[in-house]
DNA sequence: TTTTTATTTTGGAACGTTCCAAAAAACAAG
DNA sequence: CTTGTTTTTTGGAACGTTCCAAAATAAAAA
């Protein structure tokens, strides 16, 4: 049978540096050499190498170079949940910086999984990585962390802070923030302010929640217990906390959410609730996502510029790793409050009616 | 000088096979075998050999395992715009089965920009990808993917396709979602009927618009092409299209969106002209992202489950990975439309009430 | 015991780079 | 033409694996 149907299985292997050195008449050093655009090599030569090169579709092979060299132009990044737009922004920040120094990036999603979350970090270090950020999935420890940064490898976490871990961090003044939002609200003649979204466990929530409780305090309103009501941290979370408001007999008149996509959701419960969000309840999300400020009624949030936060996550990453040196560092974001629609003043309750 | 206050640098060099094999007293073959799961090695020897990588704390070096057998468990997904939902889930439908497959992928964002794609996919390459999964960047041509397909890396191209190029393909039936949704519409009694976002020079978007025509000429609707209005694919661009089409004399009194960001949008534009989306005016988006169900109005759209479509691309490319051989295959993944609150049925217009 | 067979282990080459010390070539000065 | 200097090129070892043919050991058969 000389009839082969099956497809032609090439095995040509990989153009190598010693293809080049040979077409070229050149020793692989004086290739390698040309590579790295040292400046011993003569122009002449280094321009036939130059040619030798695009000519025979050369591709540089940074494995091998990884392994004689033992640093490698790879981070790995691990976000707790890329379908979240804030998430998924900051990693696009992250992506800017990685790219444009020259490196990739392994990019994966945990999914607020701790199990998936060691093991892509564990395929990652098995890859070479040279340094990672990780925001980390609700109930990591620090212990998850330890066996990359015992090895020397920089990690920085963002967004949830990891206490205890050998790690730099990156988070938002999410206590400021929340602050900075009650006292708006306040401002405009609300008394009866929520906290929606969100549960205990996280360092976020806690963070975000005793700056209501502070700013609460402070104007000498007192606290509410019930009014801190806890949801998943999305969108449909948002829905679910107000259905679990409406059965109230008081009612607050505005509430903080612990993150925009909460507050999305919070504006649809209140409209199949048939109250208009802006005018019979306000509203002040935390982020500032990008569909916030189209959003009708355009929402008014907290900004944390999650892309900005994702570039300097990068950057200092790229700084520890050039560095070759690990500085534990921690950075706190400062925020400001982005004033638009959804916060509106106060309607008076049907009982207040005299 | 005695005293350095430099930080002490760790030239600890990764504890390696060998470290290993001396330990247990065989030979690096042995322990390669024992790292392999091979059967040839006697339980007695495999149990010493495990016992002690796991006390070395030995971490596996797959950069080096690649440069022998030329085949790495990497592979690169690059993705148009990640910060859409639509994007960010099918990426994270890619993730789960890459993940369980026991690969890690590079996954970059190429924000609509070719050079910047053309950098990625190369710098990726020279890290040694087993093969690509792109979702090209507006304005990618053929070309940009050939070197990669000549190597022999197979690509499986999503979402939208390349034309000419030497790879897979995995686009969603946007004809027939798009006829569908248009009958539904009819149906409802909607005789005005838009379509809003997008730009020409897509094949997303001209087969949706071409399903749009042909359900309306298959009813006997004549076409009108202002109602075909332009924007960009993304929430601001719907609010912008609504904007365009307040002006009209004769206003559509439904509309079918490019994709789910827009719809959104276009319910914003809405409500800030005091239509209630869904009741004043039907909407139908496109993709089913997540957001779909939990909107106010939930959103009726053609459901193209992105993270499913991100699974089976990833499927698709492991199989050829593995095969060993390209199988140029196309696949048109069928949609359906899921019918919410959003596509109202029309209500008169203020000239149409007698 | 010796031979045969089955099981387990092993050294060394190979993969594609970088690095280094040293060789070669080119140029300058005497 | 020598000698000294500077510029350019080079071979080979090293990085951490896998693969292979062959060696060593253990078990079974004679």
């Amino acid at each position: 049978m000389w009839l082969q149907l099956g497809r032609l299985h090439l095995n040509r292997t990989r153009t190598s540096i010693v293809d080049i050195a040979r077409a070229a008449g050149v020793s692989k050093s004086t290739v390698s050499l040309v590579l790295q655009g040292s400046p011993l090599v003569n122009d002449k030569t280094r321009e036939k190498v130059s040619a030798l090169i695009n000519e025979l579709g050369y591709v540089y092979n940074r494995g091998a170079a990884n392994l004689r060299q033992a640093k490698s132009k790879i981070v790995g990044i691990v976000v707790n949940d890329l379908t979240n737009s804030f998430f998924a922004e900051l990693a696009v920040g992250m992506d800017m910086v990685v790219q444009s120094a020259g490196y990739v990036q392994f990019l994966a999603h945990s999914g607020e999984s701790v199990d998936r979350q060691r093991q892509v970090i564990a395929s990652m270090r098995e890859n070479g990585i040279a340094g990672l950020i990780l925001s980390p999935a609700r109930g990591t420890e620090a212990n998850d962390i330890k066996p990359l940064a015992d090895s020397g490898i920089p990690v920085v976490v963002v967004v949830r802070n990891l206490p205890g871990a050998k790690a730099s961090t990156l988070v938002s003044d999410n206590y400021a923030g929340a602050k900075a939002a009650i006292r708006h609200l306040i401002g405009l003649g609300h008394r009866r302010i929520a906290f929606m979204g969100g549960f205990v466990d996280t360092a976020v929530f806690s963070d975000r929640v005793r700056g209501y409780r502070d700013a609460l305090s402070e104007a000498g309103i007192p606290l509410n217990d019930n009014f801190i009501i806890h949801s998943a941290p999305s969108r449909a979370g948002g829905v679910a906390a107000v259905e679990r408001m409406m059965v109230f007999s008081e009612r607050p008149t505005a509430a903080l959410c612990l993150n925009d996509a909460v507050a999305f959701g919070v504006c649809d419960g209140l409209r199949s609730n048939d109250i208009e969000p802006g005018k019979g309840f306000g509203i002040i999300g935390f982020d500032d996502v990008i569909e916030a400020k189209t959003a009708v009624p355009a929402l008014t949030t907290v900004s944390v510029d999650p892309q900005g936060m994702g570039q300097r996550a990068a950057q200092l990453l790229l700084k520890q790793i050039n560095a070759g040196q690990i500085d534990q560092e921690t950075i706190v974001t400062s925020v400001r409050l982005v004033v638009r629609q959804s916060c509106g003043a106060p309607v008076k309750q049907p009982e207040e009616l005299a």
